[in-house]
DNA sequence: TTGACGAACTAAATATATTAGTTTATAGTT
DNA sequence: AACTATAAACTAATATATTTAGTTCGTCAA
């Protein structure tokens, strides 16, 4: 139905990423990414709902990618494994897209029920690969949540460049975190048992 | 020796510190600065280096804030009570100054020389904390970034309403992730002791 | 062929940051 | 007490962005 074989939703969101990752998030406009696209700022309204608009779609999509490169980093591995390699993944997807992780974070009423929907599949792909731990489903939620405290905040900080002072390899960093938080979700396990 | 008793640095950033805790980081302009503070907005670049300089200076200040609120927290306790009660005032002053500790977050340019020596006061006051602990100046320094991985990870997910969906009490989760953390660094004690 | 629809356009209003250059109050000096 | 240097605040103007209103025009379907 489109008149014009010109822009769509997707692709104008696709290059407001690139943008961003280029650029950082705050210096993708709409004058800029309309400039990229080859059309005029406003046309872009025919599309998008502004700028607020344009950073929540982005957000959206970013939620959806990042959570599809769990699922596949948890592909053929159970428990710790899963766990780490999942961790592993969130890093690299901050690293790869730092413009749309943290339109992510950024996200301006991230209250709307698309994106509740898209936190809640985070959420389930984590939970699935908790089944093995046996754990109830309160100790499931209060675990995806510090498993997403634990890879976000690493990678945000590193991405706001607090570490750099220290010469210190962040990698082994990120290992050891990991290491520290399954060996205490295992002595958590068996204090409960006790 | 300011001619006219009306602006100086100091008040400048603390005016823009409570702007940002009132609307949001990024609805923290100078016009709307100045009028607040009853000037024009030229006359805030007497003081303040535009918009960047104003976040930047916002920023420093709120890293010198928070390091002083982690070191109260930390008086008259050792070990795990005291990192547990630094968890706990890092949490509580985000929560007390959301713009502020936004500021922190989105520095532009956080390499400077000011930022560092702030940031690196930060690292001091917890490595103290740590001495007990009796690790090498290597794991204490990856467990210096495994602290603030935890304490701004979750704070700032928790501020971004990832949480919300999910009726179960945040703060047992971030007391459930501060005891894995302290159970965590435990075992990793006991490990390279074998 | 024609008419409806929607995409892209121009034009214009609004808001903000920023620079240049001017005025003026105050502090320190003569 | 008058004078002068200084720095703070001002006005004026420019540039860049977002956003709205209203117009043009290509394309698809009847």
């Amino acid at each position: 139905m489109p008149s014009r074989p010109g822009l769509d939703r997707a692709s104008i969101v696709e290059a407001a990423g690139r943008l961003a990752d280029e650029a950082g998030l705050d210096r993708l406009t709409l004058s800029g990414l309309a400039g990229r696209l080859g059309v005029r700022t406003p046309s872009l309204y025919n599309h998008i709902d502004g700028l607020d608009g344009l950073r929540r779609e982005l957000a959206l999509s970013g939620i959806q990618e990042l959570n599809r490169h769990l699922q596949r980093a948890a592909i053929g591995k159970e428990s710790d494994k899963a766990l780490e390699s999942m961790l592993h993944a969130y890093r690299v997807f901050a690293h790869e897209r730092p413009g749309v992780y943290e339109a992510i974070l950024r996200a301006p009423n991230p209250d709307s029920m698309r994106m509740q929907e898209a936190s809640n599949a985070i959420l389930d792909t984590v939970l699935t690969v908790l089944e093995p731990y046996g754990l109830t489903r309160e100790d499931s939620i209060h675990t995806v949540r510090a498993f997403r405290a634990i890879g976000h905040g690493f990678v945000s900080l590193e991405a706001s460049g607090v570490f750099v002072g220290m010469d210190l390899a962040t990698d082994d960093s990120f290992r050891r975190l990991i290491f520290v938080f399954l060996r205490g979700l295992k002595s958590l396990n068996k204090i409960e048992l006790t």
